[in-house]
RNA sequence: GCCGAUGUAGCUCAGUUGGUCAGAGCGGCUGAUUUGUAAUCAGCAGGUCGUGGGUUCGAUUCCCUCCAUCGGCUCCA
């Protein structure tokens, strides 16, 4: 016998082999049909294998991610059982589960293609064999076994792969037809797999790696039940209500123009006065915080950028640089500010007691993005940076960028962003040819960082070969309606560009010294920030940011004089809104702007004329009862004052 | 850049197996209506069916190029 412990500390007497499956039965016979893995001192095993030891273990249903893990990681055998059924001979690269289903890399072979449109026959294959029951059996075999198989089957990625696996350690799995490379763990059999829904093809380059094959990608999802396939599709929908780009284009805040080029957004004039409010909400903390801001030009001299190592770098693939008519002098539109912050600091000698020095600029960058990369506003070829750079002494290093990450939090707390994820990017130690400056600036560099997340208690993620090429990164991420991550804010620990560009200060010894830069960036760029803000809100901004914060309606267009003199009060009471004076009734005005999302909406009929009132609707809310004029401005107010307390 | 898909009026979308096939709703304009809390009615105007080429007696429809967009991959200072 050997003696089981579960999570709750129980413990229970079972045989020798007995397996997660027959565990999960003698408790009850209902936990058994709902269960898909079962970890065994912490690892992830198959509900069917033996467990020979004594072992604390944890049965996982579809409510626990290893549970829809191994449903996940079976579907794609499941799919590419199915898909070898209708295209003999195609090569499989990786399957694996992912956070919303499954996908598996699949060649088809010279001179045919997978797309959309043979979707369909796909799933009904797959539901087919899962209709069989067929049982994922797990085999442990050598690793001359393996190759030996995958050789015969004519599976050159599967050779790749086993070639890389210790002997010992490798495993083949199989239901139905089908044999795999594996770690597992799997389902049972296919029984459970109800519904089944295949949803796009993509190129994806076999192992990450543009150099290599590009391989047909076939993302898929299934569940237990048709109803929880319905409420996911159901869900999608819903995410495309409020994708940015979307809402951009209905709420008249940006459009993009193929004449213009792609990539370069126009803002429009409610989203000009949304990205106002926001920098004038970042200028009053910055402000507090001791920032200067300076204004630096689109362009500057290639040189400059051959100094900072952004044209080495990046040149070669980043729009090419203009001439001057006469001289043939090279400019490269700007794709950082820095090197032009670094030139603000040169422009004078400068003393410890100088320093910090907090330099701030919403700097409109160019950057040469791929075409296949442009997306809404998220990714774009022109975009501004609420960009600033931090000079300072090493003793001042961690304290400043502690406070960095303090302007970071008002940010996201006065925009109500709880949802991020706090990645430290350092660079990748197997290549650190990407990156320049000497090891003991960036052990020094990533050190700083770490301790400081650290010492703010954030929890966070750590990125090999995810810094900058100049320095170590504390990236702030947020997902957009579909799940996508962003980056938003970032900042950055740079010793390199003060080297390059030789800055210095003389320090209280009287000898030069060379100061540390801190790169960073709360929002981002604005661009991007308003793309996450848009679905994080749906549109719904909150009352200091919303472009239009009323509109007046009135019931007839007897009432408009007192509703001009109503806009007019108010517009001088600094509330942004505009009267609706369209001759329809006020139901579809009200509709109208309802689905504008204007936040406050002022009826105006012959009651309210005649005791100089307004009657109040909130966005969503509906009818809140008639209010003086007056009132109404001082509620806006203080609203508003509410909101933005956290600058005070 | 790569793989796959899409592109019909400002927006959302119908339509043509190549031949009265250029349509609808919303939006816009004009008029009527003077309205009480999520769509008043009527009329009118809008498109060289993304672009350029080709096949054909004939192309919005078939083929190719390019442009843009969408889903991914790679990249992201």
């Amino acid at each position: 016998m050997i003696q089981i412990t579960f999570p709750d500390g129980r413990k229970r007497e079972y045989p020798e082999g007995t397996t997660g499956m027959e565990i999960a039965r003698s408790i009850s016979q209902n936990l058994a049909k709902e269960v898909y893995s079962i970890s065994v001192n912490g690892e992830v095993w198959d509900l069917t294998r033996p467990i020979s030891r004594d072992a604390s273990v944890k049965l996982h249903k579809w409510e626990d991610e290893e549970g829809r893990h191994a449903f996940w990681h079976s579907s794609a055998h499941l799919m590419a059982e199915a898909l070898e059924k209708i295209y003999p001979g195609i090569k499989f690269g990786i399957g694996p589960a992912i956070e919303n289903g499954f996908y598996y890399d699949v060649d088809p072979g010279e001179g045919r293609s997978i797309s959309d449109a043979d979707l369909p026959a796909v799933e009904k294959t797959m539901m087919e064999l899962a209709a069989k029951n067929e049982i994922y059996t797990r085999k442990p075999v050598s690793k001359p076994e393996a190759l030996a198989y995958f050789t015969g089957k004519g599976d050159p990625y599967k050779l790749e792969l086993i070639r890389d696996l210790q002997d010992g350690e490798i495993t083949l799995y199989n239901q139905g037809d089908f044999v795999d490379l594996c770690r597992g763990p799997h389902l049972p059999d296919t029984s459970s797999i109800k519904a089944i829904k295949l949803l796009s093809v993509a190129g994806a380059y076999w192992r990450g790696n543009e150099k290599n094959k590009q391989l047909t990608r076939i993302y898929g999802i299934t569940f237990p039940k048709q109803k929880q396939l319905d409420e996911y599709l159901e869900m999608l929908e819903q995410a495309k209500q409020r994708d940015h780009r979307k809402l951009g284009r209905e709420l008249e805040l940006f459009t993009f123009s193929a004449k213009v080029g792609q990539g370069l957004p126009l803002w429009l004039p409610r989203g000009a006065m949304l990205r106002e409010k926001l920098e004038f909400f970042l200028r009053k903390v910055q402000m507090a915080h001791g920032y200067q801001q300076v204004i630096t030009p689109h362009i500057g001299q290639k040189e400059l950028y051959v100094t900072s190592g952004h044209y080495e770098k990046y040149g070669k693939d980043s729009f090419q640089p203009i001439k001057t008519p006469i001289e043939g002098e090279e400019f490269l539109l700007k794709p950082m500010n820095c090197p032009h912050h670094c030139e603000i600091y040169s422009s004078k000698p400068r003393s410890y007691k100088d320093l910090p020095l907090r330099l701030a600029e919403f700097g409109t960058v160019y950057r040469y993005e791929q075409s296949g990369e442009l997306h809404g506003l998220t990714r774009v070829r022109g975009f501004t940076q609420d960009d600033a750079h931090i000079f300072c002494r090493p003793d001042q290093l961690k304290e400043e960028f502690l406070k960095v990450i303090d302007i970071i939090f008002i940010i996201f707390k006065a925009l109500d962003f709880n949802d991020y994820i706090a990645q430290v990017s350092l660079r990748d130690p197997n290549d650190k040819a990407k990156y320049i400056g000497s090891d003991e600036n960036w052990e020094k560099a990533e050190s700083a960082i770490i301790e400081a997340a650290k010492e703010k208690g954030l929890k966070t993620v750590v990125e090999l070969g995810e810094a900058a090429f100049y320095g170590p990164k504390l990236d702030f991420m947020v997902k957009d309606a579909l799940g996508r991550k962003w980056q938003l804010g970032t900042i950055q620990v740079d010793y390199n560009l003060p080297e390059r560009f030789g800055l210095e200060y003389i320090g209280s010894d009287d000898q030069r010294h060379r100061p540390v830069m801190i790169h960073r960036a709360p929002f981002g760029s604005m661009e991007r920030f308003v793309a996450v803000l848009l679905e994080h809100t749906a549109g719904k901004f909150p009352l200091w940011l919303a472009p239009e914060q009323f509109v007046i309606m009135t019931i007839s267009d007897k009432f408009n004089d007192y509703a001009e003199k109503v806009l007019k009060l108010l517009n001088n009471s600094d509330i942004r809104g505009f009267f609706d004076n369209r001759n329809e009734k006020i139901g579809k005005k009200i509709r109208d702007n309802e689905l504008r999302r204007i936040p406050y909406l002022l009826v105006i009929g012959e009651k309210e004329m005649e005791s100089q009132t307004i009657s109040l609707r909130k966005q969503g809310e509906g009818d809140k009862g008639a209010m003086p004029v007056e009132e109404f401005a001082r509620f806006v107010q203080e609203e508003v004052k509410r909101q933005l307390q956290i600058l005070d």
